[in-house]
DNA sequence: ACCGATCCACAAA
DNA sequence: TTTGTGGATCGGT
């Protein structure tokens, strides 16, 4: 319900090459040190970390973007990290992501919007929902790839054994994430 | 050609 | 019942 307005403008690998300019900062959440970077268009990358020091932050997303002109700018970034992990958020305001993406994660990430808050699916049922059933294995590659923390809630995908499957920024995050999801019902 | 946020069947303990 | 192992699979680099 709080996904009502999250626009994503798509953008192919091979418009890599170009010259962006790019914003972010760092906010301390219930779910560790949120780094948020943006540019004009859109959220380009929302990551989770233990703890993420001024330099890292800044070496993190220059390795990311390497050709992007960067700029650590806390102030243009609060307001989301402030709306995003609070039950309470009432109109939110519409987001914008702007994310480059092969055809196949686009149609993942996609698929992972319409997992809703509080469920969970499967590497499985995702590469069944594209019409792919045997390649769980690349959907797991495609889902591991999101930049876009909570917002492409890939936290929501478990392996089909039940198991909790992997996570980019670590098992126990994805673990805290869904436990608070199922808590706030 | 190699690597994965997978899955399944089947063997061994 | 539980744990381990090997093979199938397939997109990304």
């Amino acid at each position: 319900m709080e996904s009502t307005g999250l626009r994503i403008h798509w953008q192919p690998p091979s418009e890599s090459a170009q010259s962006e300019q790019l914003i972010y900062g760092i906010h301390r959440t219930l779910f560790g040190d949120c780094l948020i970077a943006k540019t004009a268009i859109g959220i380009c990358q929302l990551e989770l970390f233990d703890r993420l020091s001024p330099t890292e932050a800044r070496q993190y997303v220059q390795a990311t973007w390497p050709k992007a002109d960067i700029e650590d700018q806390p102030t243009a970034t609060i307001a989301i990290a402030q709306q995003l992990f609070c039950h309470a958020a009432k109109d939110p305001d519409p987001l914008c992501l702007h994310v480059r993406s092969t055809v196949l994660q686009q149609q993942v990430w996609q698929s992972l919007l319409q997992i809703p808050r509080g469920a969970t699916t499967t590497y499985q049922a995702l590469a069944v929902a594209i019409g792919r059933p045997k390649a769980a294995r690349a959907v797991g590659n495609a889902v591991g790839k999101n930049p876009i923390a909570y917002l492409i809630p890939c936290h929501r995908v478990v392996r089909q054994s039940g198991e909790l499957g992997g996570c980019r920024w670590g098992r126990d995050r994805k673990q805290q994430l869904l436990a608070w999801e199922a808590e706030c019902f």
